[in-house]
DNA sequence: GGGTAAGCAGTTTTT
DNA sequence: CTGCTTACCC
């Protein structure tokens, strides 16, 4: 089978260079999943075997994707092909390896950015160091940066030097581990066993990694560590849309990889298939004012397609409204599907009026990020309590579920335990065992057999998942067992449909249990509990994946990258978010990464983009006044159809627009 | 000891 | 507006 046609000379260069470091440059647009998925193709007609492939994501969708088309191009089960996100090929390593490491087993629990800071505010508590005088969030960076080697203790930061450790020690205690070291832990076991690094290079033989320019440090270095001496990697990327290094990316990888890796190919993907010439041209001028960037021009075979249009709405329900008018109107005149749209934003805040109106208007939709299904404190709460199955060490988990619903242990008494817990060293659930029939506890007769009752409880379903009856099974007599229905209606008094929803959540939770359990045991796997925790955490969003037909797609700009839509809207194009404030107050050097950010926005339109600006917004208690964003100047004049000097937009303005439009259409322009 | 009401701060982006 | 903490009352 050949896998190279209908490729341009340079993607099938691509694809056929299997051995050796390969460097792509892909620009936007220009067929890099198309590459990437016909070069496993290939790589398994030359009998490459599937276990020997380790394809590296970003996201889990783009993981998903990924397998998805591998699978349809080759029609190949590929059961033993690894396609997953950097994070969850280190929970892959962890699963098999973490008892490597000082005081962990492999019932550990990960915890994500809220257990995190959870956790960070109770250390504090502990070392007496005022929690509510901290920046959460700041400290919880610094650990960061500190653990994925990019920042020393210094003069700065000095100060948390010790709460690190104290965070570190109750991780180890809690034997759990956060996000970052899901990466930094595998690097340093496979530095430190010689042996379990040997058996991992024989595995991975041929390794790529796409999303190149989003890799932080740490995550390069575990790339590098495995393929040093293979030397059959692969990497993908494009410097102009690295949008993530708040979160520790770093293009400079690039360069590194480079310095690495002097034997490499580089490959230059310039020719886009996406955009009409308008949509890139505009691109092309925009990022044309960045200083950084390695050298390229995108370009396209096809027309120029129509203008970009710019409206300046009144205020964000203006805006809403224009939205959904517009797709109203085009969807009913059949020029679109709901799926060809996508309304793109800078902060998930921005969604909520959107949300509003496309409800209003009976549009279908799907929004992407925000709170998702597995943050929902119902969800939550039950995930809570499957940790502590799993992993009763788990103390953040354990306060969280521990007087949900109420069971009558207050404060006092867990302040008590705590103490006990402090002293002896070892977990909350422990000191409950220990001191539940102690008759020296200092606890009250009451405290002590409530305490006693949640231990059994927890004992009983621990029993129970893992005796096989499976965890949806358990999740569902757990939650009649604790009374979580009355529980919400008790806390929802008012608001009995907020209750209902909540409760349906839960349903819904129950099923997606029982339906992955069902996938494992189709595909001949054992559904531990294990498994099934350590899988949802890394899942942010996105959870519902057959149904994105027929809706439109709200979303971040950060969430809508790689993916491409006949018809953007982009929304809220104003100064203080377009470049966002925030960032540029930050560092004035992130200007650079907001505009980017803005280039992969522009860049996800194939045929037509609307860019609105409103002339007010919002903003939690206060009405801001509004200016259009510095970057809409920095568009090349000619591509864009500024709609700047009509007043007051209202949605007669809009439907009169699109009349304007629609004959614009049809005489062919 | 435990529950409740008032008071207050708040999210830029995500694995 | 909401969700969370704090202070207060049962």
């Amino acid at each position: 089978m050949d896998f190279t046609s209908g490729l341009n000379d340079r993607q099938k260069e691509a694809v056929l260079s299997i051995d050796g470091p390969l460097l792509i440059i892909a620009g936007a647009g220009s067929g890099k999943t198309r590459v990437i998925t016909h070069r496993i193709a290939h790589m398994l007609t030359q009998g490459i075997p599937q276990s020997s492939i380790l394809a590296l994501t970003f996201t889990n969708k783009a993981a998903r994707e990924m397998s998805e088309r591998v699978r349809e191009l080759t029609k190949k089960k590929l059961s033993n092909l690894t396609v997953s996100t950097f994070h969850a090929f280190g929970v892959q390593i962890l699963r098999k390896t973490i008892h490597l490491l000082p005081g962990y087993r492999d019932n550990f629990s990960i915890y994500d950015q809220a257990d995190k800071n959870a956790l960070i505010k109770e250390c504090a508590r502990e070392l007496g160091m005022a929690p509510d005088t901290l920046d959460l969030w700041e400290i919880g960076n610094i650990f960061s940066s500190v653990k994925t080697f990019r920042h020393k203790w210094d003069g700065d930061t000095k100060i948390y030097e010790k709460l690190f450790h104290e965070y570190q020690e109750h991780l180890q205690l809690y034997n759990a581990v956060d996000f970052d070291d899901l990466i930094v832990r595998p690097i340093h076991i496979l530095q430190e066993n010689p042996e379990v690094l040997e058996s991992y290079r024989e595995r991975f033989r041929y390794v790529m990694v796409d999303e190149f320019q989003d890799t932080s440090m740490a995550q390069y270095r575990l790339m590098k560590i495995l393929s040093e001496t293979n030397r059959n990697i692969c990497v993908v990327g494009d410097d102009d849309q690295s949008i993530y290094s708040w979160r520790g990316a770093n293009y400079e990888n690039i360069i590194n990889f480079e310095r690495d890796f002097p034997e490499l190919t580089e490959i230059k993907l310039e020719q886009n298939y996406r955009s009409t010439g308008n949509i890139l041209a505009a691109a092309n001028g925009l990022i044309a004012h960045n200083t950084n960037r390695k050298e390229k021009e995108l370009w396209t075979g096809t027309g120029y397609g129509n203008a970009i249009e710019i409206y300046y709405p009144e205020n964000e329900q203006r805006e809403a409204e224009f939205i959904t008018t517009m797709i109203r109107m085009l969807k009913s005149r059949g020029e679109i599907e709901y799926h060809d749209v996508g309304v793109l934003i800078r902060t998930n805040s921005l969604s909520a009026t959107l949300e509003d109106a496309f409800l209003n208007e009976n549009i279908p939709y799907r929004i992407s990020g925000g709170t998702s299904f597995f943050q929902r404190k119902e969800i939550k709460d039950l995930i809570s309590y499957l940790r502590i199955m799993s992993n009763p060490d788990d103390d953040m988990n354990l306060l969280r579920i521990i007087n949900t619903p109420r069971r009558g242990i207050g404060k006092r008494t867990l302040q008590r335990i705590q103490e006990t817990a402090q002293k002896k060293n070892c977990s909350i659930y422990s000191a409950i065992s220990a001191l539940r029939y102690a008759s020296d506890s200092g606890l009250g007769e009451k405290a002590q057999t409530d305490l006693s009752d949640f231990v059994s409880l927890i004992e009983y379903y621990r029993e129970m998942v893992f005796t096989g009856k499976g965890i949806a099974k358990t999740v569902q007599s757990l939650v009649d067992a604790v009374q979580y229905w009355p529980y919400l209606i008790g806390e929802h008094q008012k608001n009995e449909s907020t209750a209902r929803w909540k409760y349906a959540n839960i349903c819904r939770f129950i099923e997606m249990i029982a339906q992955w359990e069902e996938t494992q045991k189709e595909e001949g796997r054992k559904a531990s509990v294990y498994d099934y925790l350590n899988r949802i955490t890394l899942i942010t969003r996105d959870d519902d994946q057959d149904d994105d037909d027929g809706k439109v797609n709200i979303m971040t700009i950060h969430a809508a990258k790689g993916l491409e839509f006949s018809l953007v809207f982009l929304a809220g194009v104003e100064a203080h978010l377009v470049p966002h404030a925030r960032a540029v107050e930050e560092d004035p050097a992130n200007l650079e990464e907001e505009r980017r950010l803005f280039y992969v926005a522009i860049t996800r339109a194939r045929e037509k983009l609307y860019i609105t600006s409103c002339r007010s917004r919002r903003n939690m208690r206060d009405v801001l006044v509004c200016e259009p964003s510095p970057f809409l100047t920095e568009i090349p004049e000619g591509l864009i159809e500024d709609h700047i000097g009509e007043d007051e937009l209202s949605t007669e303005d809009a439907v009169e627009a699109l009349s304007a439009l629609r004959a614009k259409f049809a005489s062919g322009s």
